[in-house]
DNA sequence: TATTTATTTTGCTATATGACGAAATATGGC
DNA sequence: GCCATATTTCGTCATATAGCAAAATAAATA
């Protein structure tokens, strides 16, 4: 049930929802998905910490850059599970497309540019 | 999406994911939840108000008593493989199981003297 | 080693949420 | 109509959460 509820709190948001879309698309690195949403740094990384509790999300580490992942195979049936069905859900909903519209332009541009912009703000 | 956020932040919440597995045996009236829980009548109250708002229950008025069950084959498709997801995930955790031997014990009970009692209260 | 920089942690504030009790709203029975 | 009672609504409190900025970490580079 502690498990659960953690993947249902982490799922009681609306960022946190439209994150694990964004990953559909391949991992992103911090500074990518805080392009995408405009918030702080540091919100970004408390909700990817929640998700990353709830298993949600796997992450990786190259040098100063953290890249965060939907889980693979080897995940929690519960997790991939939960996946399926936010996936299902949410596919086709119209912010979502505008995420995956703006993410396009996002992995465009170069991602040291990017994170360097942002460490200036 | 905004319909899809009043499901995931009802499922947030222990008690409202119990409640919901608690309909499984067939409709409660909240005199019978709030004896499951043991909180007061108007958390309950909020409880149920949360779910239906989030249509992952539907409501029946029968006298003084209203009656909680889960929806039926027409509900929404979204409504649907949330609560098959939900049920799924949970039908083996041990709050679950404790809750479906305390529900037996409550429906042996008449639903008059046990609401008669909560009023008291 | 010192500096830059990507991310996280911490401290803070505003808002949201869960709990209760009291009051309000139905509805049935006298 | 008046009382009893099942449920909801409202007001309040304590806690949880989302956001930010600043400080702390960690890692590449000068």
């Amino acid at each position: 049930m502690r498990e659960f509820m953690n993947i249902t709190k982490a799922l009681a948001d609306e960022s946190r929802v439209r994150t694990l879309l964004a990953l559909r698309g391949g991992e992103l690195c911090v500074c990518q998905i805080t392009e995408l949403f405009g918030f702080a740094p540091s919100t970004v990384s408390k909700h990817l910490s929640l998700l990353f509790q709830a298993r949600l999300v796997e992450s990786r580490k190259e040098g100063r850059w953290i890249y965060y992942r939907l889980p693979g195979k080897n995940a929690p049936l519960a997790v991939r599970q939960t996946l399926d069905w936010v996936e299902k859900s949410q596919a086709n909903d119209p912010q979502i497309l505008a995420d995956n519209k703006q993410l396009k332009k996002i992995l465009k541009l170069d991602p040291v540019e990017l994170c360097k912009r942002q460490c200036k703000k």
